[in-house]
DNA sequence: GGACGACATGATATCTTATAACGTGCCGAC
DNA sequence: GTCGGCACGTTATAAGATATCATGTCGTCC
């Protein structure tokens, strides 16, 4: 839950540092998804950027994203076939994303005993492993306090039988 | 790895067992992706349809993957497009899989000490999960092997510089 | 300064994956 | 018999991703 100009500014930076360009359309790529702040689709982002002064074309928005994602900028949701912008890129990482359904919020995890017990599993059956997807589909707690709070007003309202 | 012939017999049990129909379509679907033994997509499997006496459109795959999915008696490879059969399909499960980059096999896991990490995790958060997906991506053990031989069998013949 | 190569982008077409919408046929319930 | 539910057929199209070739941009080397 950064701010978006605060991971655009460690973005430039990072890219400085490792001799790569974070070159204007990769720029308003990254603004785009760490501005929306939930996952965004490539095709979204290539509407949101014909907002801007040039169209752009499919290759354009999947280059820019295969860029990011080799700088671990952002990441990829595979069950949603959407972009995240991640919220530590100082080094590179899988990490494991709670997904809710209803709300289409993401929260990214970063959790040891997820990783480790993934590592000691791969590792027992002499798998190498190179990249991690972890996405857990559900209810955020905040859409769950929702429901729960319709759910009792419902039941003030007409105290029928207790379930 | 169960033998195919066994998972379908397996499933037409299941199946009669919960009241619904494993018509002629699903079964086929579910016969293609246990023979394979490997992820194999939906365009894949239409294709493999075609040689049988009928032709079938994407909708028709695509349903029969539905109703295969609702039954647990297969699973999709979110991380791949692709879907594979399940080896305990007695009741519907999330597994984690081990995917090998170079052979294509994919294993399906399931560990005791992955699912209850995550399950800690994310009831801590207050999220309540309903799907999991865990994809691991790598090399299989096999792969990693033959990797290593021909390694090896490379430093023997020229014997340079010990790595 | 001009030639060159590396890299980023533009532009067009195409491929793959997935679903919408509507119609038909089967079968059991009533 | 007819009604309703369900599986399937058929056509079209949406949504996601890539292949290919052309153009532009910029620093380096001579
Ligand atoms: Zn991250
Ligand atoms: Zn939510
Ligand atoms: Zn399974
Ligand atoms: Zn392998």
């Amino acid at each position: 839950m950064t701010a978006p100009r605060a991971q655009i500014a460690r973005a430039e930076v990072l890219c400085r540092e490792r001799g790569v360009r974070l070159t204007d359309q990769r720029r308003r790529v990254l603004e785009i998804l760490c501005a929306a702040g939930r996952p965004v689709g490539a095709y979204e982002i290539m509407d949101a950027m014909r907002e801007g002064p040039r169209v752009v074309a499919p290759p354009t928005v999947y280059r820019a994203l295969e860029f990011l994602l080799e700088q671990g900028l952002i990441h990829k949701i595979e069950s949603l076939h959407a972009f995240v912008g991640c919220d530590h890129p100082e080094h590179p990482h899988s990490s494991e994303f709670l997904i809710c359904l209803e709300c289409g919020g993401v929260a990214e995890l970063k959790d040891d005993a997820v990783e480790r017990s993934l590592e000691s599993v791969t590792r027992e059956s002499g798998f190498r492993p190179r990249r991690r997807v972890v996405e857990v589909m559900g209810t955020c707690a905040q859409c769950a306090h929702k429901e729960e709070c319709a759910r009792k007003e419902e039941a003030d309202r007409s105290p029928g039988p207790v379930d």
